[in-house]
RNA sequence: GGGCAGUUAGCUCAGUUGGCUAGAGCGUCUCGUUGACGUCGAGAAGGUCACUGGUUCGAAUCCAGUACUGCCCACCA
């Protein structure tokens, strides 16, 4: 026997994923005339392992790429991993602190080696667990965003970015990361509440409100509102204020940015190390001073506390200023937001600092455009508005434009060392007037001196600006590949919302500028993968963390991958527990079973019918309706694949296969000669439906069918409508509900469910029930069944007996005088007063004017007959209680 | 402060353009093992669709407001 008993998915999940990828069947068909379908896969960071985001990612992708293949369109899934410059440079420096080490005592070029060993041994770990969910992704074009090739188009954007005047290089403002040493974008700074104090500080006549004193040695400016009576009089006036080292003088102006409700309304102003102070000082003309450092530790001006850690000293800078009197009260528990390290959580430091900038308002003339045309920004909002990106589900357009459209200049310069060299070099030779030097291959001599003494920029650049080329640095970009022209712009993008900003926007940006095409037509935004109360799952907690590989292990490729699929919409967050895996490992070994029974029936059948010609070929009843149901089947999760709708498609098929296939065909199957050609195409139909989902258990029934190729390469079904037999489905339909109301009769009055019982069915369509007395004799566990085609009063004078009525079946089942029916009769008068409430509701409506005159045609004939149905049915149950 | 979601059975969620007596899975209870599957089968119980108004012949669905929950953005010295 080929099947066993349960299920087994360790058993087959690595043999088949090895079949597959050695086979060749991940790589996109070069079929003529197919149409090209392409994923990018996001690039895990080379940091470590996949956690269940990665895997909803992977599954749903997966889903997407099976489907499309199978449907016959050149399908590429390109896999690649991403360098993740801050992310892994951080992760090795943990590593080699347990060593003892520091980067800096390693120096750049070995730590960068370290960095390399550390990234190979991430990425082996990330492939395995990609090829664990099952992911059917070209290996044969995997890419590395920092692989030479990638790197060559990175450096090849920013000299054609540089030559276009989009990217400068500036003294700024930024966010910097003390312990990375490095600047950081706006979005990847993060914000957490917290309670400190408030210090109100005496500054000459003025008090000023401040939570962070230390960065206030220089302060020699204060700000008030123009409006302020309170201060009005002395704008433009300079006092002589007593402060932390000494007097100072100090200017009073007025600007619009101070609240005149907050605090005293006046604030001195730090340009250096604050954003607002910093446009302040632009707009005033002000002197800019740094008073921290890169390591966060306050400079020379800070007197007594020079070298010292600018937030270690508040405490006792404080205790200083209070002996000098210069603090008027401190405000407990005042609740801010402190800025940290999206990568560290260390607290951030603007400062100024010397960086190269993206500029996103500049208009430029883009590829293949004769003139000037619009900035990125404007592109890249354009793009969306124009729906040339699709974002689904598209309430994420407006979150999109909101921060498209506040976009500054983006700071692409890192103190990094891990990550993609700026293609920058400074002539250090003779002469000081040199211009840089911006070039995509290694400059050998300055143009200007010829002097051979270069310095590459020591800086790198953010890892979001490689990841942003990568719909076609993957592709070949800048060269003009066949790959290229063939799979770009991508088909569809999915990824988790939360990096839409990162990274979804970056790659419309970037792409804008380097093809002047769209990266991607569709966005994807799958949710967050949460804990059953809805709790983030964290590294940090391992109680909450759920690891894909244990279930994996535990419940299979396939039970995973539909937990996660099943009941999610795009955009919203999916609660993940092991129960729903557990729940899906059952559907998986039902699929299992199904077919396993099917091909016992398929074996039996052939040796009955061996030698002889009594194959049955007609269509029974049962058959058309099954066939009927999956043509319906067929078409609406194909419909709803083609919309997104993963969670809809794969609850048919499963509804399908459970109940419409197992719980009946196959039940009625059971007694009845069997047509081997609709078993085995109902079969095989669902096997292919539900395959993008379930990609193991499937491949591996289908070998056990007996073919000699994949499932995953067959054509996806279409619907035959050769193969809908409407009326014939209705009817079995009703044999279907009586056999429920039998069930539901016997149960109701403790009838033993195993105990044959004689019963009687009366109904108009007798000829349907007849043609299927044995099933409903077998399914209903009856002993004499008595078909009538209408009541007769041989019938009517059965006594005692239980009776129900359904679908224009009446149920008559005759039960000793011991029964006790006083259930039943209960049930019996609840029913008729909630079916004469149900006339009323309708009779009501179908008498009111304004209902007849406005309501559709067919929804008011739509309630007509629930009428007469409900008549009759309570016509039924009033002459049924007569027995009861 | 601005914005976006969500609120339907004990739990997780469906419910398309308004129109079945509001559904499924899991869990619970009862009963059961008939030729695949105990990772099984049959049946039942369980809902004021968060609240208040409005539009409509008709609202879980549309509109307005309220409450609670979650998230994103901005950040006040």
């Amino acid at each position: 026997m080929k099947f066993e008993k349960t299920y087994n998915a360790s058993k087959f999940e690595n043999d088949i994923y090895k079949k597959w990828e050695k086979s060749g069947a991940f790589k996109p068909s070069n079929k003529k005339g197919a149409k090209p379908f392409t994923i990018m896969m996001p690039p895990p960071n080379a940091t470590g392992t996949l956690h269940l985001g990665h895997a909803v990612m992977l599954a749903l992708e997966d889903i997407m790429v099976r489907f499309h293949r199978m449907k016959g369109d050149s399908t590429l899934w390109l896999p690649g991993t991403d360098h993740a410059s801050i992310a892994t440079q951080n992760k090795v420096e943990k590593v080699i602190a347990v060593e003892g080490l520091t980067r800096h005592d390693m120096g750049r070029e070995k730590f960068l080696k370290r960095v390399g060993q550390f990234v190979k041994g991430s990425q082996n770990t990330i492939r395995n667990q990609v090829r664990k969910m099952g992911s059917s992704c070209d290996w044969s074009r995997e890419r590395y965003t920092f692989e030479p090739h990638l790197s060559t188009a990175v450096s090849e954007v920013f000299v054609r970015m540089y030559n276009d005047g989009l990217i400068y290089r500036g003294h700024r403002i930024v966010n910097w990361c003390p312990r990375c040493e490095s600047t950081l974008a706006d979005d990847e700074v993060t914000y957490k509440e917290e309670r400190t104090q408030f210090y109100y500080l005496k500054y000459g006549p003025f008090v000023i409100g401040t939570v962070r004193p230390e960065t206030k040695f220089l302060d020699k400016v204060i700000i008030v509102h123009p409006d302020d009576e309170r201060y009005k009089e002395s704008i433009g006036k300079k006092v002589m204020v007593p402060w932390i080292d000494g007097d100072v003088e100090a200017t009073i102006i007025g600007d619009k940015a101070a609240d005149m409700d907050f605090g005293t309304g006046a604030m001195t102003i730090t340009p250096a190390h604050d954003f607002i102070d910093f446009d302040l000082a632009k707009r005033h003309g002000l002197e800019i001073i740094q008073i921290i450092d890169e390591k966060g530790n306050l400079n020379h001006h800070a007197g007594e506390f020079a070298g010292q850690n600018a937030r270690a000293i508040r405490k006792k800078l404080v205790a200083k200023m209070t002996e000098k009197g210069l603090v008027d009260h401190i405000e407990e528990n005042y609740v801010h937001n402190i800025a940290l390290c999206y990568r560290c959580d260390t607290p951030i430091e603007p400062l100024v600092s010397q960086q190269w900038f993206i500029n996103v308002d500049k208009k430029f003339k883009g590829v293949g455009e004769k003139t000037v045309g619009k900035s990125l920004k404007d592109r890249s909002i354009e793009v969306v508005r124009k729906k040339k990106v699709e974002i689904v589900p598209d309430r994420f357009e407006k979150t999109y434009f909101n921060w498209m459209e506040n976009l500054h200049d983006w700071c692409i310069s890192r103190q990094i060392w891990f990550g993609h060299r700026i293609p920058v070099w400074y002539c250090k030779g003779a002469s000081t007037k040199c211009e840089p030097i911006v070039s995509a291959k290694t400059p050998l001599k300055c143009m200007n001196c010829g002097s051979k003494k270069l310095e590459q920029d020591p800086d790198t650049l953010d890892t979001w600006f490689s990841s942003g080329l990568w719909t076609f640095s993957t592709l070949g970009w800048p060269k003009n590949t066949p790959d290229l022209k063939k799979f770009h712009p991508t088909s569809v993008l999915e990824t988790g919302y939360d990096i839409l900003f990162f990274w979804v926007a970056r790659m419309i940006l970037m792409t804008q500028y380097a093809l002047n095409e769209v990266p991607f037509k569709t966005v994807y935004l799958h949710g967050l993968v949460r804990t059953r109360e809805g709790k983030k799952m964290s590294k940090s907690n391992p109680e909450t963390c759920i690891d894909p590989l244990d279930m994996i292990s535990k419940y299979g490729a396939d039970a995973l991958r539909l937990s996660m699929v099943i009941g999610g919409t795009p955009g919203n967050d999916i609660r993940l527990y092991e129960e729903k895996i557990a729940a899906s490992r059952n559907f998986v070994n039902k699929i299992w079973n199904a077919a396993r029974f099917a091909v016992m029936q398929i074996e039996e059948e052939k040796k009955q019918s061996k030698g002889t010609k009594n194959r049955k070929t007609k269509l029974s009843l049962t058959d058309k309706w099954i066939l009927t149901l999956t043509q319906e089947l067929i078409k609406s999760v194909t419909k709803d694949l083609e919309n997104y709708k993963f969670s809809d498609a794969g609850s048919k098929i499963y509804d399908f296969t459970w109940n419409s296939f197992c719980a009946w065909y196959l039940e009625f199957s059971k007694g009845e000669q069997k047509n081997i050609a609709v078993l085995t195409e109902v079969l095989e139909t669902i096997l292919k439906l539900i395959h993008p989902f379930v990609p193991y258990v499937t491949e591996a029934i289908w070998k056990n069918l007996g073919h000699k190729d994949f499932v995953m390469l067959q054509k996806w079904p279409v619907v035959d409508k050769k193969k809908l037999f409407i009326t014939q489905a209705r009817e079995l339909q009703i044999v279907v509900d009586a056999i429920c109301a039998i069930r539901t009769l016997r149960q109701e009055n403790a009838i033993d469910i195993v105990k044959k019982i004689p019963l009687t069915l009366v109904s108009s369509h007798s000829k349907i029930l007849e043609e299927k007395r044995d099933a409903i004799e077998r399914l209903g566990r009856i002993s004499e069944l008595t078909i009538a085609n209408k009541m007769s009063e041989e019938i009517e004078a059965m006594k005692p007996t239980l009776r129900t009525f359904c679908a224009g079946v009446e149920v008559i089942l005759p039960v000793s005088d011991l029964i006790d029916v006083s259930s039943q009769r209960a049930k019996n008068i609840e029913e008729i007063a909630n079916v004469e409430k149900y006339i009323a509701t309708l009779s009501g409506k179908l008498s009111n004017k304004n209902y007849v005159e406005r309501a559709p045609a067919d929804i008011i004939s739509q309630d007509k007959d629930r009428l007469e149905e409900a008549k009759t049915r309570i016509e039924k149950l009033k002459s049924q209680s007569r027995y009861l």
